[in-house]
DNA sequence: GTATTAATTCAACAACTGATGAAATAGGAG
DNA sequence: CTCCTATTTCATCAGTTGTTGAATTAATAC
């Protein structure tokens, strides 16, 4: 079955393996959620024996974790929030959308395992909390920057997961423009008007 | 540790066992989602031996769906939509947070399995296709009635994860009737204004 | 009252899971 | 060249899982 590489060190580059495994993970979580990825799924993907992953990241729980290390949004989304009030709406779903629904999406990854698993939902809260609710209250300049930012990204959580993960037709026939124009002017709305 | 109950049928009717596992299911599937709520768990929770679900309900998945087939929302659904267009959207956030946010509430154990299990993001999938959109589609009198359903409902199911599965503080601290209040005015505007 | 059927537990299996410790090999420092 | 360290596989463990077949008891039909 696999070619069975022989034990003991790989010559060339020792880091490539690392990645390899990285990516091998993401892809595994996000088709088949935290539990239902197995360490030797995983390991199979990317080519390896499921005791070097151990070697290399601690436990599963930490593997996912550092699968899922997610660039701090503050750079993307300060532009969008700081632009002119309209289009941004739109350019919120654009930014979004794009990220969450390219194929193996670390994003649906993190949504499938955290509805099942404390540490991911953990995770995904932090980051919300943090990296997307704390850059909108820095810098955008309405009343209550929490709260409309909070709604907005619900309102896009609900579209990814209708989309991708419960694949309802009217979710997954439009491509992304589509439902951008069909979306931004309630999200518009969240951000910039009263509530 | 538990009463170690003697073998063979117990006295008394046999129909309460069978509603104490369904109950126990649904509670179990809801907090743990599908992976990780065993069998023996359930068992344990109706104070029931393991193979006695089995023999009434078959394999896991016959259970999960036996423990979630939910009424058809058509009842409910149409007084919301056929009512006036002012209060439409009220109307609907009400009915629907009212049924996502009790304890243990088996729309977000439906979520949860959905996340991770094929099966039962067939079962939401077909709930939400036939049960909600096909009800709008026969009496929302307004143009793209499955679409303009479809954006409401995501939205919301949004609001739930974000609630009730992620944690995100915003989400949790208002209580149902301060979120209709902020989600009304989108919902109606999607149901009712043009796209 | 007897025979059949349904409900229930017990014991156990086979498969799979995450994890570990030891052995083998390569890279790098001196 | 030699020694130490980092990387990698192997073999395996201990625990858990869904599921099954046999045994035991109550309800029900005749």
């Amino acid at each position: 079955m696999s070619p069975a590489r022989p034990p003991g060190r790989r010559p060339g580059d020792a880091d490539v393996t690392r990645h390899q495994i990285l990516e091998a993970a993401r892809a595994t979580f996000a088709e088949a959620g935290f539990e239902r990825a197995t360490m030797r799924a995983i390991a199979g993907r990317a080519g390896v024996d499921p005791a070097l992953i151990h070697h290399h990241f601690g436990a599963k729980e930490s593997l996912f974790a550092a699968a899922h290390r997610l660039p701090d949004p503050r750079a993307a989304l300060e532009p969008i929030l700081t632009g002119p009030a309209p289009g941004m709406g739109e350019r919120l779903a654009r930014f979004y959308l794009q990220l969450a629904t390219t194929p193996d999406s670390p994003v649906v990854s993190l949504f499938r395992a955290a509805a099942t698993n404390d540490a991911a939902a953990r995770m995904l809260r932090e980051f919300i909390e943090h990296g997307l609710l704390g850059t909108a209250e820095d810098v955008l300049p309405y009343d209550r920057p929490r709260l409309r930012l909070a709604l907005c990204a619900t309102h896009l959580i609900g579209v990814v997961f209708g989309r991708s993960i419960v694949a309802v037709p009217e979710m997954t026939e439009p491509d992304v423009e589509e439902l951008v124009a069909l979306l931004a002017p309630a999200l518009e709305r969240y951000l910039t008007e009263p509530l």
